[in-house]
DNA sequence: GTGAATTATCACTCTTTGCTGTTC
DNA sequence: GGAACAGCTTTGAGTGATAATTCA
């Protein structure tokens, strides 16, 4: 019998039914609800145990000890104790198969909230995660990148196209004009399919797209950017990279809608988010990998692992509904939606795209797009949005929009050309600050970014990418480009520069530009804006202005207006002070912590004097630099305590200097010479602080005296040392050997001529060498027992004794073989 | 039904200058 | 007898982030 040992386990991970029953019901009626818990005998002998009674029908009998170990559901995650209740057997009996135990305690609010917790080490898992998936799907738009250069694939695509249509090779400025019958021709000639054809590589999958006219949005995509290299344009694929959420909690709403996606998404080949997370899962944790196999389980089509567990009934509905919208909508249209997240959220998004962004109502929300780079535009010419799938030109002010009713947050929307990669997510996003929390750590992705950037350059610089090698492989460097002779590729280098320099720009400027947010909230973390009441403490407006707007009555000032407040204190730790006549800048009170220590140490008691221990905040534009009282006559400026604090070179007082060499405090006792103990920092230990020092600091001028005394007391202490290390060992060795010594004699006593002990038939035997350190007094002769049982006592010529004066170890060598090594000390 | 505002909760940060017994 | 050293024991309030709830 076993039954669930509950203390042994954490509050943040209750039993999987009880969750689920949880969410079965409503908060109000689930705290208002009288617990209750079923128990069913099985055989008498088992107790199944379910949170309600809904819970209780659909609760697996729990198995014997022993039994079902391989079982992977979540009764396997439960701790159990072994554990004996006849008395419930018995009571089984008399009620017959069915207990029910009621209990009046619900589970609390706290709790509730407790398991939905993510722990740092979910959240570091999920970043991990998120990281991975970024550069999977880097590698991926890179290798679709690649595909579009395909000189095979262009050839075809220019003999499907119109000879009418070839003229705009011969346009010198293009615009955006220009590109639009190109884009209709295209948007009427090739359609998206549902069903994917894996022909063994992209390449191969995109020949057989533009054969058929027909493929998945990637696959329609690259061959848009396939027409426009073909055509000699300037062209890069653009594609959202739909990772898995920086936060666990929405990554796994996100893995049931990726999981969704790999039903009817036409990207198979890219990485798929449940997949990609059980895999990385089970290699970090197992503890996450139950939770993920879980939740990813119902839709994960390629996961073994998750196929395994039972389908719960929901999940078959859920399925089933979903099979049957995806062939009612097969029948009824020619195009289908693609990668929506369930069918009443395509309907819902069909809905609202009618509404709102009607244009991406043929294939759904917008992941994939071409850039065409048009001179004629601007005085000097910028990147174009091509939606070719959807006859969209322009539309980049529509993107996020579409991408928000889709529930597809715009994070990355990376452009690839060149082998090389490009964030031009500023340029689609006009509200960073929604997805600024849910990007990776900006230096990360900026160190990853860099060279695939400079790639990405080097090949939209020079005009058309496909046609040269060296465009599109610019790992041959520009050093080649840039060869004697060769002025119109530097040329062309230049022009790359500066059209990712004017690009980088046009970035930067929206960046800078963002449209202020209209709710309160968006200006807590906002990087460009805040508002005075989302300041946190230590914050304040300086100056107060230029007001760029208001929001909800509240003045909107630049980020930049907010400066860090800091104590005195805090701030001569970094080396600065406050200027004389500065009033601080904010008073805040400080912690109950704090003033009742105040309050105890020197009995402030009446109000004013309360207010005088309120700490006084100063702001950075009313400091200077330290300055520290300066040693004189030898003697160090030390504080009240006695010490110096050296947070920084910066704290240090001129003319002194610190050392940081342990025993310094003696020597400097001895040379009498003035220093202060070093205090570098605290150590909270058993509810307090303590200082902790390292080193002394001293004048400048007796730096050179008191290292070269501590030299000679450290060759000292460690001499010192040495010997009484030499003596302890000596010391040890002699008991050592005494006891051997001692221990032969009584064996030679006592023991029959038959017993050897093993230390005599190892020497004997092996006729190995025996390493000892036997003092002179250990001289008696040593009686063995030969190979061939002969009683014999050993002889250790001196011709047969070799010393060895490095190591000090003489060997002797008995006529029958036996060897003994011995240290002379 | 949706989004903004408010509230509740949790995790993390900050705090900040001994005492006592034992050994050498 | 004095100096040096090791061990002791494991705060708690404030703050910001975030989830849940309420409100418009």
């Amino acid at each position: 019998m076993r039954t669930r040992n509950t203390s042994k386990r954490p509050a943040q991970n209750p039993p999987e039914q009880s969750e689920d029953a949880a969410k079965a019901i409503s908060p109000k009626s689930r705290d208002k609800r009288k617990g209750k818990l079923k128990v069913g005998l099985d055989h008498g002998s088992s107790v199944k145990a379910c949170g309600t009674d809904d819970d209780a029908k659909e609760c697996a009998p729990v198995k014997e000890e022993g039994e079902g170990e391989n079982e992977g559901d979540a009764q396997t995650e439960m701790d159990w104790e072994d554990g004996d209740i006849p008395a419930m057997e018995g009571f089984a009996h008399e009620l017959g198969k069915e207990v029910t135990v009621e209990f009046t305690d619900s589970p609390s609010s706290v709790e509730k909230r407790t398991s939905q917790r993510v722990s740092p080490e979910e959240k570091e898992l999920a970043e991990v995660v998120h990281k991975v998936h970024l550069l999977c799907l880097l590698a991926r738009g890179r290798m679709v990148d690649k595909a579009c250069n395909d000189p095979l694939t262009q050839a075809s695509m220019l003999s499907l196209l119109p000879s009418n249509l070839l003229k705009i090779t011969e346009t010198p400025n293009l615009t955006v004009d220009n590109l639009k019958p190109l884009v209709n021709w295209f948007h009427s000639n090739f359609q998206i399919s549902t069903e994917s054809v894996d022909k063994g590589s992209f390449e191969s999958n995109v020949r057989f797209a533009l054969q058929n006219q027909k493929g998945t949005a990637e696959e329609v995509a690259a061959l848009s950017v396939v027409l426009f290299r073909a055509l000699n344009l300037t062209a890069r694929f653009v594609c959202i990279l739909d990772v898995t959420s920086l936060k666990p909690d929405g990554g796994n709403q996100e893995s049931h809608r990726l999981d969704t996606k790999a039903i009817s998404s036409p990207i198979r080949n890219a990485p798929s988010t449940s997949l990609l997370n059980t895999k990385i899962d089970s290699c970090l944790t197992p503890r996450r990998n139950k939770r993920y196999k879980k939740e990813t389980a119902p839709t994960s089509e390629k996961s073994d692992e998750c196929a395994e567990e039972p389908k719960r009934k929901g999940d078959i509905e859920f399925e089933m509904q979903l099979q049957m919208a995806l062939s009612a909508t097969a029948t009824t249209t020619k195009t289908t939606v693609h990668d929506s997240s369930s069918p009443a959220e395509s309907s819902g998004v069909q809905r609202k795209l009618r509404g709102k962004s009607a244009i991406w109502s043929r294939s759904g929300p917008p992941l994939y797009w071409t850039e065409v780079y048009c001179s004629g535009e601007t005085l000097n010419g910028r990147w174009i949005h091509v939606d070719a799938v959807n006859g969209i030109v322009d539309g980049e002010d529509k993107i996020e929009a579409a991408a928000a009713v889709c529930k597809r947050p715009l994070r990355y929307a990376i452009a690839f050309a060149g082998n090389g990669a490009k964030d031009v997510t500023r340029r689609y996003c006009l509200q960073w600050y929604k997805i600024a929390p849910s990007r990776v750590n900006m230096q990360w992705w900026d160190k990853v970014m860099a060279p695939l950037t400079e790639l990405e350059s080097v090949a939209t610089g020079l005009g058309s990418i496909n046609k040269d090698n060296t465009a599109s492989n610019p790992t041959v460097g520009d050093k080649q480009l840039i060869g004697p002779g060769n002025h119109s590729r530097l040329d062309h280098i230049s022009c790359s520069s500066n059209r990712s320099a004017l690009e980088d720009m046009e970035l930067e400027t929206r960046a800078l530009t963002e449209p202020l947010p209209t709710n309160q909230l968006a200006y807590k973390n906002h990087h460009l804006y805040a508002i005075e009441k989302w300041l946190t403490k230590n914050q304040t407006l300086y100056p107060r202005g230029p007001v760029l707007g208001y929001c909800s009555g509240n003045p909107v000032y630049p980020r930049s207006c907010v400066q860090i407040l800091q104590t005195r204190q805090k701030w001569l730790r970094e080396g600065l002070q406050v200027r004389a006549n500065q009033l601080p800048a904010k008073i805040v009170k400080p912690s109950k912590k704090v003033v009742n220590s105040e309050l105890s140490e020197t009995s402030i008691c009446d109000a004013e004097e309360q207010s005088k221990a309120n700490l006084e905040l100063y702001g950075k534009w009313q400091l200077e630099p330290l300055q520290l009282r300066h040693a004189e006559n030898g003697i160090v400026p030390k504080n009240e305590h006695g010490n110096v604090e050296v947070w920084s070179e910066k704290c240090i007082p001129p003319g002194t200097v610190h050392l940081r060499l342990p025993r310094l405090v003696p020597v400097a006792k001895r040379l009498e010479i003035d220093f202060a103990p070093a205090l570098v920092g605290f150590e909270f230990r058993n509810a307090r602080t303590y200082p902790v020092f390292e080193g002394i600091v001293i004048c400048t001028e007796f730096k050179d005296a008191i290292l070269e005394a501590y030299a000679e007391e450290e060759e000292r202490r460690e001499a010192a040392e040495k010997k009484r290390d030499e003596a302890q060992a000596l010391n040890r060795w002699f008991q050592l050997l005494s006891s051997i010594a001692t221990r032969q004699r009584l064996k030679n006593s006592y023991a029959g001529p038959s017993s050897v002990s093993p230390l005599e038939e190892k020497s004997s035997s092996g006729k190995s060498g025996m390493v000892g350190n036997f003092k002179d007094e250990v001289k008696r002769p040593t009686i063995m027992i030969s190979e061939d049982g002969h009683e014999h006592e050993h002889v250790f010529p001196v011709e047969d004794q070799i010393f060895d004066e490095e190591t000090a170890v003489r060997t002797k060598r008995c006529p029958c073989g036996f060897s003994i090594q011995v240290e002379e000390l």
